[in-house]
DNA sequence: TCACAAACATGACATATGTCATGTTTTTAT
DNA sequence: ATAAAAACATGACATATGTCATGTTTGTGA
């Protein structure tokens, strides 16, 4: 079973103050009555490491946004086996696809990556926002199609490179999406196991601490899951797309 | 460089006749004038095995829709290896989402199999669609929706499974998306060779050939490219979620 | 119909990656 | 601070799949 989330204590449902969504596009967008509309009917819940925002199976309700954290989309196969799909960052929609269809359910499990916090609003509220706001329609179009030409590169690089190629291309991918300079190099935010890292390249976690451990010796990048830092983004540009 | 497409000669550019197109899904929820406006853009091109309807890298100009035959999507590694993403068929639409970035080049080829028509409008003409109808944007939501969920369950499957598992999966689909019943089984209309299914599945060519003997002797499938039989569909479908 | 090219087939061998076992280091909770 | 649990690490070995070579069958255009 899922824990249950913790209402954010600062937010009372129905309306998150509106200075703090200034990052989230798909908002941004909409003005006057429509915005309000919108802001109306979402609701912020926050969840921790080790809850679920939902699984695999369970009934769509509500389309979601990150609002803070990381979320990752996690899919399953019978024996046990993780395949992740991606990592959500602030602004990431969510459910904006499965939740077109009444009665279909979850495709895959949305878990929080540490403390995060979402903004929901129901199936309804969605399409109606969609069906006045053709704006807000244009917008969700543009991040699917996006959503689905990384999924296409994703398909592409795991049908046809080999598994320290497919972990340069994340490294790589990692650095961009949540990574800062510093010092030593670009330090993810992101805190992500080997087993992780596995799940997310198609392999496994004796793998990834292998190649690790040679992308280690080699300068490429330095640290563990707590502290990873991307030293050489070239080299791992270069071996990624070899 | 690509060749010309051969315009057709029973239909003008800007009206094909209305009673093609009904097993469109985009195009049967428009009405009135908001149909007639959109059915005026639309033009149709023909191509034919070997043309191709645009390649990696072409700035993108075009929103596209199938309408008769068989679409391979192809993304191409810089060592000359082919990644074949999407079989498209009938009704569906492509270039939806590229197109929504100005300036944007298509991220993939799209090469016919065999004789196919297709029906396109100028990016302009489908914003003002997206933007006059709610209804056709949330058409394209719901399609782009199911085109990730689709292409995830891919990813899914590359990252997790055997290369035997990984055909099975590939041959259930086809069986559904475009076989048809028959005494011997369920005949596939598209015509694949064992290259075009190890570019679908990520693998080579003598592994789909091995794959494909051991299928054959077990009765699972019969037939090779030219006329393709699914004998037994259920062991088929037993073998991909193993 | 013939010649040619493409597709299919199979063997031998190389190699990337998975699996299992065992041990060390780091993190977390009490 | 200490114990327990994750995470990281490395070796030995198994195996799925890639690579290359060679030959047969099938399809296709002149």
């Amino acid at each position: 079973m899922s824990k249950q989330p913790s209402k954010s204590s600062s937010n009372r449902a129905g309306s998150p103050s509106s200075s703090q969504l200034d990052k989230i596009p798909l908002l941004n967008i909409l003005r006057g009555q429509d915005r309000q509309r919108v802001l109306h009917e979402l609701t912020e819940a926050r969840y921790g490491k080790g809850e679920f925002i939902f699984r695999e199976g369970d009934p769509t309700e509500y389309f979601h946004i990150v609002k803070e954290g990381t979320v990752k989309c996690v899919k399953s196969t019978p024996d046990g086996k993780e395949c992740t799909l991606k990592m959500l960052m602030p602004g990431d929609l969510f459910c904006c696809d499965a939740a077109a269809f009444d009665g279909a359910s979850h495709p895959g499990t949305a878990q929080p990556m540490g403390d995060v916090s979402v903004l929901r609003m129901s199936k309804k509220a969605y399409f109606e926002m969609l069906r006045r706001s053709p704006e807000a329609a244009l917008e969700v179009i543009k991040y699917l199609g996006n959503r689905l030409n990384e999924a296409q590169e994703k398909t592409k690089i795991l049908a046809t490179d080999r598994a320290d190629q497919r972990l340069a291309s994340l490294l790589v991918d990692l650095a961009a999406r949540s990574g800062f300079q510093d010092s030593q190099g670009i330090k993810l935010t992101v805190r992500l196991t080997r087993q992780d890292m596995a799940n997310m390249v198609g392999t496994t976690t004796e793998t990834v601490i292998r190649i690790m451990s040679r992308f280690k010796r080699d300068q490429l990048v330095a640290g563990t899951a707590n502290r990873l830092v991307i030293r050489n983004l070239d080299k791992l540009k270069a071996l990624a797309s070899a």
